[in-house]
DNA sequence: CCTGATAGG
DNA sequence: CCTACCAGG
């Protein structure tokens, strides 16, 4: 099975360019999509795109974050959200169950400038946690796509220096990757297969040329619960594929 | 001497385009342009441009309105508005003295959607008789160059059936011309010398190629006080000059 | 530097 | 449709 998520900064621009990803990708079979940021009135046709089986879950706040799932099969059932309306009001998880398989495609908040909502940030975490543990204890194996929104290690940025204390790299933000990670035992398998690989990025700013320069940011991860590992059979970036200021990342399942 | 009048709905997109009308029209001595919306110091070098006396008249709230004056020579003084902050804090006049003739460049209120603000265009226009009058009490002959916001008769537009009662046709305003151009007797020269020559417009909406098919309006004029009458060289209209949606439109006095 | 929302035209 | 603004990233 191959999955893969993508930040698309707002679809219709992609769609504008003729950037979609089920059109740049074809192998893929489920696409997570995060900062959609559009209904699916807003976006005509693309909202049930020829073969897929397509899911948008929207912000209230229009043109503000909002995820996508869409899959060649259909899911068994679709979860919207964490079960929490303060996290669920801006559109940011969406739950498909194929089997014993639970993908989970995810934006988590920004920390912003200052860590303002670093709490709203930490808060959606918890919850995150609470979500995967009870789809886990419904028997069901989680990967948890999506744009985290955090630098885990100095490795996983270009500046970690520069970047100290500021927004996706906050002592907050990389102690949660730690917990889930370590403590509840969560795998990061891109960085396994890459331990001390640098340069291996999905986000640049869109000044100064930073994607050319490669200075980016790991911030998108497929990571997924213990008992999924063996069937992982192959994780990848994909910085080639342009129409973002993210790139996709894609996980194969067997 | 060779004035100019132009809506330029944005002088920044016109910059970026290489559309500056000093570029394009160099016989100009004198410009006077509308909807510049920005202030002096959003613009850098654009400010002051070379060779030209330069200056601009902002709305306090950005990017809306604003107007300014350019002349090769400068002019013995100038006047800010009508006098009334009412109108003066949307940046709607610009007055430039020059010998015994006043230059006046002017954005008249667009009357709006169900004629919502047509009481507030009346009052400019009342504020604009008055400051026409006081500058001919000091003396000085007048021209006021600049966007009417109005199609004074069924001929200076190209729908007149289907614009009865809409912004910039409706009775309130064409009444204003009337007494402007008939009780107060200021002239209305390209008409004078057009008198029965249809398809002749200096706006046209952006959408549906209403300007490639002439569907427009002659929302923009240079009138004189009587006493200018006889110094009247030319008067033309620009439908070759792109870079907004609105020409440019000229009068040449001896 | 991009996205999309919004006001104003 | 097109110019600006603005929030958010």
């Amino acid at each position: 099975m191959h999955i893969c998520s993508w930040n698309v900064n707002g679809i219709r621009a992609v769609a504008k360019r003729n950037q979609l990803p089920w059109d740049q990708m074809p192998a893929i079979e489920v696409w997570c999509l995060q900062e959609t940021k559009a209904r699916a009135d807003q976006i005509g046709d693309l909202a049930e795109p020829d073969g897929w089986f397509a899911h948008w879950f929207s912000a209230e706040k229009p043109g503000y974050s909002g995820v996508a799932l869409l899959s060649r099969t259909a899911p068994n059932r679709v979860v919207e959200g964490l079960g929490d309306p303060e996290y669920d009001c801006e559109g940011r998880v969406l739950t498909g169950v194929y089997g014993d398989l639970a993908v989970v495609g995810a934006y988590f908040p920004n920390s912003q400038e200052g860590g303002k909502r670093i709490d709203y940030k930490l808060g959606f975490c918890a919850a995150m946690e609470r979500h995967l543990a009870g789809l886990r204890r419904q028997g069901l194996r989680t990967v948890l796509l999506g744009d985290y929104n955090i630098a885990h290690r100095a490795i996983d940025l270009a500046r970690p220096k520069e970047n100290e204390g500021n927004a996706g790299f906050l002592p907050g933000e990389r102690a949660w990757m730690e917990r889930y990670l370590g403590t509840l035992g969560y795998r990061d398998v891109f960085r396994e297969r890459h331990p001390d690989e640098p340069g291996l990025y999905t986000w640049w700013t869109n000044w100064g040329g930073a994607r050319a320069r490669n200075i980016g940011w790991r911030i998108d991860y497929a990571t997924v619960s213990p008992d999924l590992m063996d069937r992982v059979a192959d994780i990848r970036i994909h910085p080639d594929i342009m129409g973002s200021d993210h790139c996709p990342v894609s996980i194969t399942l067997e």
